[in-house]
DNA sequence: TCTGGGGTCCTCCGCCTG
DNA sequence: TCTGCAGGCGGAGGACCC
């Protein structure tokens, strides 16, 4: 396998300075209000200067760099320019796995014999990514998607990293475990506490060891990865497994009739999502996320799929109820959201009186 | 009065059934 | 009839990713 991993530059950043030129060269973060509850999205480089990274909340971005400026994600607009990307990446490889608008895999494999070819056509991606859109992409290429992912990060901006077959476990070793895919704050936490910083050091781990750690299959994942084993192969963009929808109060709420409101509201639009993809679901969830930033879901699983808003929106705040009977007082956040999702059919007359 | 939104996957537990 | 066990499934929560 010769895989890529392709990931745009500072993205939601970077469009916003196309769109308006103005910007360029002042520190910017795309984000919430930096005097609300928002977060991080995307800061540019110069804003990454002053210490600002992507989920930092605003309101401390804006205490690192006072005179930055803050402007809203415009997801439409992103999207637009992601289709156009990803588009031009097709003209010159066929297999691309799209894992977010800014970046994917790419099956260099399909269209290189050797890693001199796999580069040239990395660097043929880069170009067509510029000429298309103006937007600077880097480049990882490798045997296995741990490995491209990891390289196309190191020579940010517009970087392109090459790692030879027989060099994944060495290329890894040095740098940190929390750059490893599956290894977030928690575990990074965990493997510090044990001495574990690199990802050489993962790779060395006993079982033993590793049992301790990490227990579980998520310990001899992880362990694989940092020793450059990684098989998951290219794959193409399935259908979504779930829909939701939530959102973050500016102050919490604990008004009833106010969270069953936003809750019939939000449900209205994960069922037109649904039948926008001409699915139902069978699975609702109602999620609550209270001050002290605990959080509770409650479910409830149909014998059979539903896509209508109203009806998603009577069990979602019949949920609510239930997780509020169980732990009362006022939230943060709620949202609603459906799985176990299928495609839509007419429901026979059994189903239909079963489902009522 | 730090900490978004929309997802995926994994784990654990309890219940039910054969 | 009772008990133990395994497997499937729903429910809940945690961790992670972009």
């Amino acid at each position: 396998m010769i895989i890529g991993h392709l990931d745009l530059d500072a993205f939601f950043a970077a469009v916003e300075e196309l769109e308006q030129p103005e910007l360029r060269g002042r520190p910017l973060v795309v984000g919430g209000d930096p005097h609300g509850r928002g977060v991080v999205a995307t800061a540019n480089y110069e804003a990454r200067r002053y210490g600002i990274g992507s989920a930092m909340s605003c309101a401390e971005a804006l205490r690192r760099c006072p005179r930055a400026v803050f402007v809203h994600p415009r997801k439409g607009l992103y999207s637009t320019y992601s289709d156009a990307v990803w588009a031009a990446v097709r003209e010159v490889v066929p297999t691309v796995e799209r894992t977010g608008l800014d970046e994917g895999y790419l099956d260099l494999g399909e269209v290189a014999d050797d890693f001199a070819r796999a580069r040239e056509l990395a660097e043929a991606i880069q170009a067509v990514v510029r000429g298309a859109t103006r937007l600077s992409a880097s480049v990882g290429v490798a045997t296995c998607k741990v490995c491209a992912k990891v390289a196309s990060d190191r020579r940010k901006p517009g970087g392109l990293t090459v790692v030879p077959p027989g060099r994944e476990a060495a290329f890894l070793a040095p740098f940190d475990v929390r750059l490893l895919a599956g290894v977030g704050p928690r575990a990074e936490a965990r493997l510090l506490a044990a001495g574990v910083r690199t990802m050489g050091a993962l790779a060395g781990l006993s079982d033993a060891e590793l049992r301790s750690i990490a227990p579980g299959k998520v310990g001899r994942l992880l362990r694989d990865r940092a020793r450059g084993v990684d098989a998951r192969p290219i794959e193409l963009g399935g259908e979504p497994v779930s829909i939701s929808q939530e959102e973050t109060f500016e102050r919490d709420v604990l008004d009833r009739s106010r969270l069953h409101a936003e809750l019939t509201t939000m449900a209205t639009r994960v069922a037109e999502n649904l039948t926008l993809g001409g699915r139902t679901a069978r699975t609702i969830t109602t999620k609550l996320r209270y001050p002290d930033f605990s959080i509770r879901s409650r479910s409830q699983t149909l014998p059979v799929g539903i896509d209508d808003g109203a009806r998603i929106g009577e069990l979602a705040c019949s949920l609510l109820d239930r997780a509020l009977a169980d732990r009362p007082g006022a939230v943060r956040l709620v949202g609603v959201g459906v799985s176990s999702l299928e495609p839509h059919r007419q429901l026979t007359l059994l189903e239909a009186s079963t489902e009522a």
